[in-house]
DNA sequence: GTGTGATCCACCCATATGGGTAATGGCGCA
DNA sequence: TGCGCCATTACCCATATGGGTGGATCACAC
């Protein structure tokens, strides 16, 4: 099949007024694009972009009053069907995790040149994800184990089963030791991982792999 | 600074001879690579590659014995500064994550171009993640909230504090409520994530992201 | 105007959990 | 050989938790 000419429509939100017009002129000019809107506010997207319903909306984090995650958290309900880009300055984790959790599915820093933001919207509306590759290894690396700390391996093994929700009894019967052991591991775990309930126990193995 | 004609030494794990040597030919051949090796199962590799230490592996997934996966983990131990690149014709869900929670930093399918695997090689050892924007999709998702099971909005407030760890009480005193109506909320919880312990309940919630 | 769900509260009861303390044997390392 | 860590078990006790049942108000929809 050959490329359609379907043109991808996308918005701009951007409090810099030089930045903001430099994007809707790229849209405007580049085939294959058309700009649907930009605003210098989260405010004034989210009245206006329901509306409009771009393809793909392209976000700055720092903006004044609400910023540009809280503005996707209300504008991805609002409108579930379009892609989200982050472009930004800010390149440190928290951003970046907190944008996606938020709901973005790209994240290109300020310094990306105009042909790679407008790849990434290519990219996004064909259902992909346009991070970069750094920005793809925090990403990935979260996936990773972190450092446990110190757990032996029957510990792991009793930790492993507590998140499953399993009880004292359920435990002991599953590693052939009585319940008085496993609560002499548990113990243990909670000690090293400084919780002092279960909730906390799986709250830490979960959030830290350490299962 | 001009780029140093620094050498990437990397290895390949994969059982088809025809890609191996495919693989090895295009290592060796290509300015800026280098082969160090080739096996084509996972114990192999165990064995020889933490002698050769290579940047970057290159690592089937579907291989008899131990598959790529298992591999990795064990790899990862011994030679944790290595690299390790999936190269594979499996695109779930499942095979990706457990690729990138094992340790794997790229992610490529087989039908990628020699280009592609050697830009990708270029990439991970430069400290960047190499996966698809289709795959990274996969990823990006994960981070992103599930279809939280009907909670209210009060049931979503107590979850948020189960997943603390705080007791009855300290959730009593939070929402200024009575530890009989934390009771009543959690129950309500317990019946609609279908679990009734805790753990359960904070499991569901951070894996599902329902918090 | 009746029903449904959210929120709030109370009481009973069996069991689970967390904390404290103590003891045994094995294994590796100094 | 002694010290430390691990795995194992035991016992006591206060509190937390989960399940069952029942009832109140309020808002919103049919």
């Amino acid at each position: 099949m050959h490329a359609l000419p379907k043109v991808i429509t996308a918005a701009v939100v951007e409090d810099d007024r030089g930045s903001r017009e430099a994007l809707v002129a790229a849209l405007s000019a580049v085939d294959g694009f058309h700009c649907s809107g930009a605003f210098a506010s989260g405010e004034e997207a989210v009245v206006q972009l329901p509306e409009l319903l771009p393809d793909v909306v392209l976000m700055d984090i720092q903006l004044p009053g609400w910023n540009g995650i809280e503005t996707i958290q209300r504008l991805k309900e609002k409108m579930p069907g379009s892609d989200f880009i982050m472009l930004t300055v800010l390149d440190d984790e928290e951003s970046v995790f907190r944008s996606l959790c938020a709901g973005a599915s790209g994240y290109l820093l300020k310094h990306a040149s105009v042909m790679e933001i407008l790849e990434a919207i290519r990219v996004v509306h064909e259902g992909g994800a346009a991070i970069t590759p750094d920005i793809a290894r925090l990403v990935v690396r979260s996936f990773q184990p972190q450092s446990t700390p110190g757990l032996s391996h029957r510990e792991s093994e009793v930790l492993g089963r507590l998140c499953e929700g399993e009880n004292y009894r359920s435990i002991a019967e599953a590693l052939f030791i009585s319940t008085n052991t496993v609560k002499a591991h548990i113990k243990g775990i909670y000690g090293k991982l400084h919780v002092n309930t279960r909730a906390g126990a799986v709250k830490r193995a979960l959030r830290d792999r350490l299962v």
